[in-house]
DNA sequence: GCGAACGTTCAGAAATTTCTGAAGACTGGA
DNA sequence: TCCAGTCTTCAGAAATTTCTGAACGTTCGC
């Protein structure tokens, strides 16, 4: 709908939101940059010349969003450099592991579980143990439908 | 199950496993406190006690998990001192606020849907809105869910 | 092998976050 | 009104995180 000028103030606009979800500056802004790219593929130093940053803070970032599940790499022909793109399911796979964030914080409720005789702490403790763990038994069955939902939709916009 | 310093270290390594999941420190020290406390309430004093911490820095990791929504004021009769206690359904309300950070990356991305052309990143990021639109819209319903479950389990409890 | 193009690592600089301690504000009792 | 107890605020210190730039690998073409 417009120049580039807006598509790099949505990326630096976006980036800085997801700062402010607790992600770290250079990762999101390099995820940006992925996110706003109409190239197939962006290297290390597409994203430098991008970001107007040093190699080494775009090594980092790569490093870091590569290992979230954001983004992968990829072989291009020809080509000596290294080159990235988002993932497929990027979304879907992040949602993921971001709850085996939540198994560490379980295990170590599960630690003061054991730790504490029964009172009010011990059954605090069990409730939030409950809902954690209820959270992740439902997580595969939720991504599920997400993906079965996109499908039909896909399947629907094929023959319109 | 043991003794006080078994409850001692349980809870700091709670507390350090919230900040690995992204939580400031003092206020998951804090949060730990509450958790496995068998007292019926805390005073800013109590926590800076069990803390070892300055006055100040209480007071910041209460307003923040005040607002997070885990913790509540309550009066107690006869005592000039604010009280603070956990919330019954604190692991519920901190899931649906979450919600709301993820409603402003919501808003970031949909601008970038709007500042740009059809193409590549056009798709991605509609994909990206999909994904988060879909978890918003699910998540009261797996909340309800979770109460019912446990509104369920309580009652066979009760009558063995 | 050699050299050039890229990427990574790491020590230190810069920026940011977090904590403290002192000063101040509020509250209720005398 | 004054006072004592309690909590909040805030400037600066301390700790931590983040970024840079230079040195070091790696890889590929020649």
């Amino acid at each position: 709908m417009t120049g580039e000028t807006e598509r790099r103030e949505a990326a630096e606009q976006l980036a800085l939101t997801l700062v402010g979800a607790g992600m770290q500056r250079m990762g999101a802004r390099a995820l940006a940059a992925f996110l706003f790219s109409d190239k197939d593929s962006l290297t290390a130093g597409d994203l430098a010349d991008e970001l107007g940053v040093s190699a080494g803070s775009v090594s980092g970032a790569i490093k870091m969003i590569v290992q979230m599940g954001l983004i992968e790499r990829i072989y291009v022909a020809g080509s000596r450099r290294e080159h990235f793109r988002m993932r497929d399911n990027a979304w879907t796979t992040l949602y993921s592991r971001q709850h085996s964030v939540v198994d560490d914080v379980l295990s170590a409720v599960e630690r003061g579980v054991d730790a504490v005789e029964s009172g009010p702490a011990h059954d605090r403790l069990v409730d939030m143990r409950d809902f954690y763990t209820f959270l992740l038994s439902e997580a595969p069955a939720l991504v599920e439908r997400f993906e079965r939902l996109r499908a039909e939709q896909r399947r629907g916009e094929s023959r319109p």
